[in-house]
RNA sequence: GGAGGGGUACUCAAGCGGUCAACGAGGGCAGACUGUAAAUCUGCUGGCUAUGCCUUCGCAGGUUCGAAUCCUGCCCCCUCCA
């Protein structure tokens, strides 16, 4: 029963835990189907808690089903908003799917993994085939959906092609005859869609499990590139483990808990640790090294803590910082135009409030005089606030 | 089709002829404190050839010495009725 708790930590829901507990002590391999989005194959650690749990499953000797719903990204899932989605060309499609794989890879076993495409069967079937499925589902039924409800009752639109969604994405757990299928808690009446559908087809209807949409690094609002709360499983090493270190304490439990493979006793001894006396900062690292390491490489995360500690604790420079090179003019280049040309600010007129504020260096010496004019020939590191860091040259 | 209500900066939301580059809150950025934490405190948060000038309050016109505020037309959103 190890394995049930480990495999399920940290999720928000399971439909029916004692049918997955069944599962688990059969002897087939279970499909655990998870359905991605063809559109944004930019990944962050918020959708990686599902794929870790894939991987969990992976470990524990079940397949993985990597579904891309290139078909129903042609309806687009309703969210009220876009009612209408361009829909992806053919290259588009197959350029995301290999961004997806070599990203997604990083986590899960390639060779327990199944990718597939839900035009496979869709782009097969015939409106008579399409009619049929959609009278597998009552309108009364899609309408306990949340979303459809709320819209319904206060007479907002709901296009006809929005109930498709659900059909569509349960018919693809019939096709895959999938036992475990999991998503975002958004997703559950989809997914519980699923199991309606695989009862009518005389299939065992699969088991739900959905996860929490992790945090993002202010630690409030769901993890999106769009808040800018995010982190990329493609940053930079030094990025990634800088901000990893930026988030608060509490989300550092929740992060360890939906992000880490490490056991649960060893949080707990995590945390027992800190509860005595430990730096929290230093478990920290232990969060950053791993997720670090998974994403770039074993060492790759002692490298980027390395370079932490230097830059931060040390106050050195990091060590790789972007150079630039502008033209001074015979007067020279005044220090506002110097930041905004170097992407430091984005106007001069921050780049004099940044002054005024006392967050302007160059070569760690804080800049005062607003009308400062820097001549050919300077050359130093320039810096607004922390982060903002160029070294500057001027011919 | 009819009757009302509304569109203000990143978001919410004041303002309803001048003192408005526009109250306040959130967010963001910066400084102090730190563990680049969190919390807290402080400041900033349209642009520029910068103690002045220019552009901004759905769009286009108009009235006025002067408009986000008044008038006209248009576009969009919401509520109620048919």
């Amino acid at each position: 029963m190890k394995t049930l708790q480990e495999l399920t930590r940290g999720a928000a829901e399971i439909i029916q835990i004692d049918e997955l507990k069944q599962r688990l002590d059969g002897a087939e391999p279970l499909r655990v189907k998870v359905g991605f989005d063809p559109t944004a194959p930019d990944l962050h650690l918020g959708h990686t808690v599902i794929i870790n749990a894939m991987r969990r499953f992976q470990d524990a000797g079940h397949v993985a089903i990597f579904l891309i719903g290139d078909f129903t990204g042609m309806i687009g899932d309703p969210t009220g908003k876009n009612v209408t989605r361009k829909p992806l060309s053919e290259s588009d499609i197959r350029a995301n799917a290999k961004t997806y794989a070599e990203q997604v890879f990083k986590i899960l076993d390639r060779s327990a993994t199944e990718v597939r495409f839900n035009s496979e069967w869709f782009g097969e079937m015939n409106a008579a085939d399409m009619i049929r499925l959609s009278s597998r589902y009552t309108v009364a039924r899609m309408l306990e959906r949340d979303d459809f409800e709320k819209r319904y009752k206060s007479g907002q639109p709901i296009a006809v092609h929005e109930f498709l969604y659900p059909l569509v994405q349960g018919y693809d757990s019939v096709a895959l005859k999938a036992d475990v299928e999991m998503g975002g808690t958004d997703q559950k009446f989809n997914l519980l869609v699923g199991r309606q559908l695989q009862a009518q087809e005389n299939q065992k209807p699969q088991v739900i499990i959905t996860w929490p949409l992790l945090e993002g690094t202010d630690g409030i609002q769901k993890m999106s590139k769009s808040l800018d709360n995010y982190i990329g499983i493609t940053d930079a090493p030094d990025d990634m483990f800088g901000k990893l270190m930026s988030i608060s304490d509490d989300l550092m439990w929740r992060y360890f808990e939906l992000l880490s493979f490490r056991p649960t006793p060893e949080l707990e001894g995590l945390k027992q640790a800190v509860a005595e006396g430990r730096n929290p900062r230093d478990v920290k690292f232990e969060l950053g090294l791993e997720l670090v390491d998974r994403f770039h490489g074993a060492g790759a995360g002692e490298r980027a803590r390395q370079s932490f500690i230097a830059r931060f604790r040390q106050g050195a420079l990091p060590e790789d910082m972007p150079e630039k090179t502008l033209p001074a003019g015979a007067e020279g280049l005044g220090i506002a135009a110097a930041l905004t040309a170097c992407g430091l600010t984005a106007s001069n007129s921050e780049a004099f409030r940044m002054i005024q504020q006392g967050a302007v260096k160059i070569d760690g010496e804080r800049i005062e005089d607003r009308s400062l004019t820097l001549a050919a020939g300077f050359e130093g590191v320039v810096q607004v606030g922390k982060r903002r860091i160029v070294r500057l040259r001027l011919r």
